[in-house]
This record gives structure tokens, sequence and C-alpha cells, in this order.
RNA sequence: GUGGCCGUAGCUCAAGGGCAGAGCACCAGACUGUGGCUCUGGGGGUUGCGGGUUCAAGUCCCGUCGGCCACCCCA
């Protein structure tokens, strides 16, 4: 068998968790704060939701989904993308009953099949938030301020929202077709993939790389112009919030966004730093995604945020992540003097750990018989604060900064109560290793 | 799905037809029953995988898988 993740795909590692446990903690407690509580979704959906969610000429349901019949014969996808799903999960509980809006945010993996690069996976995490219920411009300039507010409490500065707006079923049709014929007489000279796209996605005309068919497109009618008037309004409406908030923002018309339920504001924050794939979070309105599921008309705003990109861009950026915080103590055992007592020892060091774990010390006690030259030399590693050495005699607390010495036992008889396990003596040791360790920490068990 | 570059020890990389190596890391020991520094020793490899050329293949050729980067598209 191979011993490997599957391609695009990868392990998160003891020595990163620590990383995103950071970054999650930042995204939730903000989430937290602006009232929107997490709701989780199943990693799996019936394919019909992305299909008609999503939509079908999208990318994402054309060739990126991880699709499976189940053994019931019922085609499931692995979740490709976080709106979806979320907006099935209101309308079949009904959520709205419980007074609307409903905000909601989520941190889950999203799989796509597609081919790996710099910042791309075929499974990512993404943490996303949506309102549900509410038409109103604030929704917009909420969610897409807690989506900034993210990244400026991950440490990230100057960060700035594009924006847009798409329009709705009245005003976009057209602006489409005033695109295509702005664009028709150059069809002869766009690249293959403007040609293919004039017809299926017209939008996306706007956002080619190549410096030919840029210099084209920037002349084409943008759509702000074209706006009906209840959109200009809404999209006004978004920027007044978002000033009044003090968000930086910046009307941005190459905003497009790739899903079919898209309606009115599309926005986006790139980075410069993570290569190719340089957005950090998309997100918009989509007021027809109720109804493309089969559900009651209802609007919604959201986005999705890429937490491996993020992390990325931390990196990048300098910005410093937390580690996992060291043990305050690592028990290790001297020498014995026969088998019998080195079993004693031992036993005694793990029993010792769990005492302190309840008075509210992380400690280690080894589970491998080594010299205590090894010991040290892990304890070290581990960059524990602390060093406790069971002996039948002195029991010294080494602190490993300093290289000060405490002996314990205030005699061997002590030990030799401690060796036998006697509660008082265990208890006496356990408050001096926890005053000395951690001063402030109680010394009595929290249970 | 398309293209470019690249796969040698846990990591970073040498060896470019002729004995698979170094540094770091890891393990043990010495210097004190006690870590970092230093010293000594040790374990580690079907050179991604499969085929071909050759007396001989990490090395050249083909295929395949994977990684990186870009396109497409997105987070």
């Amino acid at each position: 068998m191979e011993l490997r993740a599957p391609r695009g795909m990868q392990d998160i590692l003891p020595g990163q968790t620590a990383r995103w446990e950071h970054v999650e903690g930042v995204l939730r407690d903000l989430a937290r704060r602006y009232g929107y509580r997490e709701i989780r979704t199943p990693v799996v959906e019936h394919t019909e939701v992305f299909q008609r969610g999503v939509g079908e000429g999208t990318d994402i349901v054309e060739k990126e989904m991880y699709t499976f019949l189940d053994r019931g014969g019922r085609s499931l996808s692995l979740r490709a993308e976080g709106t979806a799903p979320v907006m099935r999960a209101f309308l079949e509980h009904n959520l709205g009953a419980a007074g609307l809006p409903l905000r909601a945010y989520y941190i889950c993996p999203i799989f796509r099949y597609d081919r790996p690069q710099a910042g791309r996976y075929r499974q990512h995490t993404q943490f996303g938030a949506e309102v549900i219920g509410s038409a109103g411009p604030a929704a917009d300039a909420e969610v897409l301020g807690l989506a900034v507010r993210g990244l400026e409490a991950l440490g990230l500065e100057g960060v700035e929202l594009h924006l847009n707006s798409v329009g709705d079923a009245v005003c976009r049709p057209q602006y489409l077709a005033a695109l295509r014929e702005y664009f028709r007489p150059y069809l002869g000279e766009l690249c293959d993939d403007c040609r293919r796209r004039f017809e299926t996605a017209p939008l996306r005309l706007l956002d080619c790389k190549h410096e030919h068919d840029r210099r084209i497109a920037a002349g084409a009618p943008r759509m702000p112009a074209f706006l009906c008037d209840p959109c200009r309004e809404h999209f006004d409406g978004v920027q007044e919030h978002l000033a009044a908030a003090g968000i930086a923002y910046r009307v941005d018309p190459g905003i497009v966004r790739g899903l079919d339920y898209y309606t009115r504001t599309a926005a986006e924050v790139f980075s410069g730093k993570i290569g190719a794939q340089n957005a950090m979070f998309g997100g918009g309105r989509y007021d027809g995604l109720a109804e493309q599921l089969g559900g009651r008309p209802t609007p919604g705003v959201g986005f999705g945020m890429g937490l491996e990109r993020v992390l990325l861009v931390l990196e990048q950026t300098g910005i410093a992540v937390p580690g996992d915080p060291p043990p305050d103590l690592f028990i290790a055992t001297a020498p014995a003097q026969n088998p019998e007592q080195a079993r004693r020892l031992g036993a005694r060091a793990h029993a010792l750990a769990d005492g302190l774990r309840r008075a509210g010390l992380s400690v280690h006690a080894d589970v491998m018989p080594r010299s205590l030259t090894a010991q040290m030399r892990y304890a070290n590693r581990l960059g524990a604060r602390f060093v406790w050495i069971l002996d039948a005699a002195r029991l010294p607390l080494r602190d490993m900064g300093t290289k000060e010495e405490v002996a314990l036992a205030a005699s061997p008889a002590d030990a030799e109560a401690l060796e036998r396990g006697d509660p008082s003596a265990v208890e006496r040791l356990q408050r001096m290793v926890t005053a000395r360790v951690r001063p402030g920490a109680p010394g009595k068990e929290r249970g």
C-alpha cells in the first residue's frame, strides 16, 4: 500500500496544530462577539444540493466535485462549498422560525478535485459566516466586516475589501447583453478562453490575464453603470455601512465571482504574498439560492475564508503564531539500586504526575525506561521548565532555566514515605512542587 | 484537464555511467547519579515506482506516481 496522504491533501502534524488552534480560536471568538453561532453540517450532501445551489455550469459542479454512490445508490458529494449546505439546513429545519436573521458561522473542510498548486488544495478549510433572512445592505456590511476584522484580529494590516455589485435578475441580463455587444467586434483577436467564455460567462472576459485582452476589456462597460435602481440603492447602502464602520474597501468592477447564486454584492480580499491563488476570502449576496434549492425565497449574504491561505500569509508576513506551550514539569527517575525499586519509582512518578495535573500543572512523566541523562535530554527538548528527580532520598526539583536545585524532601524518611505512597507525604510534596512551579496555582485539587 | 521544473537518509543537499555520501536531526556513551556546549561511537537507503539500454544505471531512455509552480478556476 502507498504510505502517502491523497493528492492535494495534507496532514496537520502535532507541530502545526497549535497554529491552527490559534487561528480558529481568534476567529471563533470574534464571530461569537458578532453574535454568530456555529453551525455544523455533514461533510457530505446529496449531490443535488450543490448542483442546484452552486449551479450546473460552474467549474465546481462541472469538474471539481468528489461525487460517489453510497450503498443505497444515492449520489452524494463531499462538501464542495460552504454556503449551499447551510442554506439547505436553514430550509430543512425552518431556522427562520427562531427569528430572522439567522447568523451562523462554520469552520470545516471543503473538497474540490482540482490540480494542486500554491495555496490550492483538494481538501482545504474554510471559515465562513452567513446572514440569512435579511435583504438589507447592513447585513452585507456586517458579515463582510466580520471577515475583514477577522483578518485584522489575526495580525494582518492594510486589509482592503474589493467590492462590486453583480446586479440581480433585472439588470444583470441587460449588462451581459451590453458586454457581448462590446466584445463582439474583438472576438477574432481575443484569446481562446475568452472566445469560449464570450457565450458562457461574459463577465469573465473582464478579468482575463492576457495583456492584449486586458487592454480591450479596459474599455468595456462597467456593471455599476447598469445597475437597476434597487440594486444601485443597495450597493450604495453597503458602501455607506462599510464606511461608517471604518472598513477599508475599494469598488472593483473586476470582482465577478464564479458561482451562479450570487446577486448584488460580490467581495474578495487578496494578498500579494501567496502566489497566483491570492484570494484570502470571497463572498457576497445570494438572494436566489433558497429558491434554487426549492425553498421559499429567502435572502442571504456571507463569505468563505481559506484558512490554509491565511496561515500562508501570516507566515509570509512574519506574524508570530503561538506554538505549543512547554510542560511545567518533567518527572524523572534516578537510577535505582535494584529492579524492584525501579518499578516503585516509575509507578510513583506517574502517580505524582496524576496528582499534580489535577492541581493544574502540565506534567510529563517518562514512559521509556532510560538513563537519567537521556531523561534530562528529553526534558530539555520538551522545554520543561522544571524537572523533579525522584530517587530514594533527596527528590531534587531542578529549575531548567537557572539550574537551581532545591531538595523537596525534608529527610530520607519523607522520601521513603513518598515511595510507599503515604497520603500525607504525597500531598505535602505536591503542594511544595505546585508552589514552586506555579506560585499562583491552587494547591488543592480541582477535580 | 494543459504546460514547465523536480523526485537520493527524518530534513537540507552532494555524487552526472564504475564501492551511495556530508551536514543537521535521532540513539548510546564520556565530561558531574543531572539537559543545552564539546568529544567518541551507533542506527538508519530497494536513490518514488515499473520497464528498457549497458559488462556496469541515482546517473542515459520510456512509462507511471508524486511534489512544486503556472494556466484554467477559485478559498
